[in-house]
Order: structure tokens, then C-alpha cells, then sequence
DNA sequence: ACTATGCCCTGGGTGC
DNA sequence: TGCACCCAGGGCATAG
């Protein structure tokens, strides 16, 4: 599932290929229509039919493709969704969603097997991404920032990392990740975290991210980067998807539990 | 104000 | 072999 590296890794590979250039066409596939949030699927292709990307930032999880009128257009790949970058005579992919085809005569595909993903096309990204908080990179994410609002919810830690409005590019396996480079049980309450851990979990979560970021992001079934290639990161998970096996810092077991709906992976052992 | 649950969607895995 | 069922989860809507 793309989370910040994987999105990030996305922005990197695909940008070249899009910075003032033209978007020539838009095809949106029939059945897909509903990756359309903020017009209809035939209004948004009219809105970006003849626009020039000028810039492709990323907040959190959402791309932003900055476009020529002051407009953003606004990509989240959610769980399956991905952005590659492909020849003009590409036949059409088993998942391909949509297509953008630009004005150097590169096309976009939007490829997304369960169709979750979302765009939006807004003067005010907010509008896109309501009440989202500070990127896990940007300079706002701070160790004091993380210890005020974990000590004013009452939730499992591991939740309050998937929480978009604490920190913006955690999803589920670098969650997971974070919790067992802390040493944190994934299930203590967010505001039972002395400064100490606080700061221990806030260099974790910068640590597991560029740890994938540095190796193109994670894949464990369905992530492909800006050229449709997996990622080299899963080897690098301690705990994701290694219920049953020894845990690489102790001798206890790495076991799986839900946890506010979501697979839970960590070492009862030395995570307390 | 808070937290918890269901929904969207498709493929892969499991059990009978 | 086939078929029914469950699971995967990001963000939003809704319920409590």
C-alpha cells in the first residue's frame, strides 16, 4: 500500500515527465468513474485537457500536481492505486484506470486493481485533504508537535500514527514498523508515552521512512513505482507480515492482532 | 467533543 | 474442481 516513501518515490520517478509539460488528453476508463470526487468524471477531463503542469509537490500521501491555472490537482493513491509512466502506443493495462496523455507524447496510467483511489481537482488543496496535519517531513513534525497531541487522545499508539491529522504519510506498515523500532506495544495509549519514548518513536518514524524511501518504498503485493517496478524495502520489515517468526531483537515471537480494524504486527517480548 | 464501526473494491487464500 | 466465504486497508460517513 503506498505510504509516504512509496508516494514519494512515485513524485521522484514521474516528475521529469510532467514539469511544464501539457496535458493533451484524459481518458478516464468506463467503470472508474468514480475515482472522480470534486466534478464528474467527464467535467474533470475537461479541466485538464489543455492545463501545464507546473510543478508536482506531495503532502502526506496525497500528490499534488500543481497546473498552469492556480489549480491543484489532487492524487491519492489509497491502496492499490499507481502512477506509471509509459510509451504513447502502450496497450492498455489489466487495471488501468486512466490515462493521461501529455504533450511530449509520455502518458500517465493511473492503474488501480480495487479502484479506491481518489482525485480532486481544487483551488485550495485543504479542500482536498481536510484537517490534515504535518508531513512526516516537513519541519512542523517535531518531537514537542507529536507529545501534544498523542497526550490529548486516548487511543492505541499504533492508531494515533495512522491518524492523518497527527502525522500525514503513516500507513500500516510503517506503523508497525515505528512501534518496533521504539520498542512501543502498538496498543498502549497515546497518552500514556513518557517524553522519552515520545522522542524514541518520533526518530523511529523518521528512521523506517527514509530506511524505505532509500530502497524505493515497500511491496508486499501490489505497490509499483513511477516505472511499474516493486520495491526493494520488504526485507527491510521487522515485524510486518512476520507473525510466527523470531523477532530479530529478542527471542519472542513477532504475532499478529487486530487493532482498531487493522493487522497489528509486533514482539509482546520487547515491545511494552 | 470523543471513539468505534461499516463501507467502498477486487484478488488471493482457505475450507468444504 | 468449484464455490462460498473471509481478509487486505485509507479515508470518509455514520453511529453511539
Amino acid at each position: 500500500m503506498p505510504e509516504l516513501p512509496e508516494v514519494e518515490t512515485t513524485r521522484r520517478h514521474i516528475a521529469p515527465y510532467l514539469i511544464n509539460n501539457e496535458i493533451k488528453d484524459v481518458l478516464i476508463y468506463k467503470g472508474a468513474e468514480r475515482l472522480a470526487i470534486s466534478h464528474t468524471a467527464s467535467e474533470m477531463i475537461r479541466e485538464l485537457v489543455g492545463r501545464r503542469i507546473t510543478n508536482l509537490e506531495r503532502h502526506g500521501k496525497y500528490l499534488l500536481f500543481l497546473l498552469d491555472d492556480n489549480r491543484t490537482w489532487v492524487v491519492h493513491l489509497r491502496m492499490t492505486g499507481a502512477l506509471i509512466i509509459s510509451k504513447p502506443i502502450s496497450p492498455k493495462q489489466k487495471y488501468e484506470r486512466a490515462r493521461i496523455i501529455l504533450d511530449n507524447d509520455n502518458v500517465l496510467l493511473f492503474d488501480d486493481m480495487r479502484k479506491f483511489g481518489t482525485w480532486h481537482i481544487v483551488k485550495n488543496i485543504i479542500d482536498a485533504m481536510p484537517k490534515i496535519g504535518p508531513d512526516a517531513y516537513s519541519s512542523e513534525f517535531t518531537v514537542q508537535w507529536l507529545l501534544e497531541k498523542l497526550s490529548q487522545r486516548k487511543i492505541p499508539v499504533k492508531s494515533a500514527l495512522l491518524d492523518q491529522k497527527i502525522v500525514a504519510g503513516i500507513g500500516n506498515i510503517y506503523a508497525d514498523e515505528a512501534c518496533f523500532d521504539a520498542g512501543i506495544n502498538p496498543n498502549r495509549s497515546s497518552n500514556d508515552l513518557s517524553l522519552h519514548k515520545v522522542k524514541l518513536l518520533h526518530g523511529s518514524i523518521l528512521s523506517v521512512l527514509d530506511l524505505a524511501l532509500g530502497n524505493g518504498g515497500t511491496t508486499f503485493s501490489n505497490y509499483r513505482d513511477g516505472y511499474g517496478r516493486a520495491g526493494n524495502n520488504s526485507i527491510n520489515a521487522k515485524v510486518f507480515r512476520r507473525e510466527g517468526f523470531e523477532c530479530s531483537r529478542c527471542d519472542g515471537t513477532i504475532v499478529k492482532i487486530k487493532l482498531g480494524g487493522r493487522g497489528t504486527h509486533y514482539c509482546p517480548s520487547c515491545q511494552k
